[in-house]
This record gives structure tokens, C-alpha cells and sequence, in this order.
DNA sequence: TGCGATAGTTCGGGAATATGGAACTGTTGA
DNA sequence: TCAACAGTTCCATATTCCCGAACTATCGCA
């Protein structure tokens, strides 16, 4: 199991996160996990309310917004432990995710 | 040829919009548009300094840009005038295209 | 009118990317 | 040691993207 890939802020990019950011689903995760700051566990982020997203889905998802610099993920043992990296990101691209996350109807962004 | 598809601003929709500006050569085009308020012709916007975009492909990122409410196209003779709805969507999700298009590192928005 | 030139669209097929079930890995607790 | 569990990786299918070739629409001119 390859170890996960964080990028330096610095070599985020824009058109990353917005691709990721692009998908409901991931908008969705995002925001759950930027709402808190942290989230253990995928399972609870799986259920949309209208079907449960597959696991290997899931999965792709968090390394998605993993590498576009979006999400910190660690493990704590035999779960996941995953952090919005907001503070860092909106550093760099102020007011960003702030926009993104009112335009989807939540406000989740801090 | 099948007329032109321009979503009303209500059903303009963040991930279209997401999707439509994560591709850096649509969100470059899309910042030109935008910092003239209007372009006509596609021609003008196919070189990017480093390659040209075939005409095919800049027809598709037109059609992506105009789908998800971005611009507004109309025919002038034998070419396009390409509007940027600018002010319309930042009516209906406030700041986010001047978040993004600073992102990008621009200041086209406005 | 008809023709050539020009600007852009549509078609088609190969490349790249997304989806999700099945198999796998790593960790914990008994 | 082993079963259970959380999550990852693999792989086959499905979808989307890219761009050359063919097509369409409009203009200007003889």
C-alpha cells in the first residue's frame, strides 16, 4: 500500500481543485469534512441520503481531493482520519473555497 | 446546424461551472472574454503562446463554456460574438468568479 | 444566381479518465 | 493465529475528451 500524497501548498493548483470540486459528490465530502475540520472514517461520508457510494468510489474520491491539496489524510489506526487543509488553501487562493462552497448552497468554508 | 443552448441563469448550476473553468485553457479563454467583456471571432483566442488550439477542439470549450452559462454566443455574419455573463452569475454565486479567475491569477473577473 | 473563401460545427475513432465489484493489505482485538 | 473491519488496488466496462476530416452557413464578387 503506497503511502498518501500530500502536495506542498505551494504546488497546488486552481484547475485541481476545481476539478475536484467539480464533482457533487467530492463538493459534498469536502464540505462535510471542512465543516467539522476533521472527519474518522469514510463510512459515515458515504451516504448521500438517496443511495451509499462504493467503497473503491469513495476511495478514489479522498485521493482525489487528497491530491489536489484539498484534504490532509492520515491513518489512526484501522481508520482514516481526514483534515481540511481551508486555512493553507485559502492563503493562497483567498476567498476560494469560501465562493465555491457558498455557490454550492452550504457554508460550510471557513 | 443546431442552434445554440444558453441555460437561463437559474439553471446555471456551480458544478458546470467548476467543470467548465478547471480545463486552464477554457478558464484562460473564458478570462479574455471576460476582461474584454466581448470577443468576436474564435480566432483571435486559439493561440496561446506556446501551441494552437485546432479549431475542433476550440468549438467544443465553446460549447462547454456556453452550457455551463458562462458566455452568451451569437452569430454576427460569418462569426461568432462571444459575450461573458459575468455580471449574471455573480448575482446568482457571489464573488466565486472573481475567486476563481484570481486564482488562476488573473484579475479578468469583475 | 453560382462559386470561392472564410468561420465555425459536427462526426468518428483512438486516448484518457471515471465507475464499481472483487480481491487484496494493514490493523485491531480475541 | 485468526477473524473482522477499514480502506486500497486491480481490472473490466462505460463515459468523456481530443483532434483531423468532412460538413454547414454566410459573405463578397463576377
Amino acid at each position: 500500500m503506497r503511502p498518501f500524497v500530500h502536495p506542498t501548498i505551494d504546488s497546488v493548483t486552481p484547475q485541481a481543485i476545481l476539478h475536484a470540486l467539480a464533482d457533487p459528490e467530492r463538493a459534498r465530502i469536502y464540505a462535510e469534512i471542512a465543516g467539522l475540520g476533521c472527519v474518522q472514517g469514510c463510512a459515515t461520508l458515504a451516504d448521500t441520503g438517496e443511495r451509499v457510494i462504493p467503497k473503491s468510489s469513495l476511495s478514489q474520491h479522498f485521493r482525489i481531493l487528497r491530491e489536489a491539496g484539498l484534504i490532509r489524510s492520515e491513518r489512526h489506526g484501522v481508520e482514516m482520519r481526514n483534515y481540511a487543509r481551508c486555512q493553507e488553501i485559502d492563503t493562497r487562493f483567498p476567498g476560494l473555497l469560501k465562493a465555491i462552497m457558498a455557490a454550492y448552497g452550504g457554508d460550510a468554508a471557513r
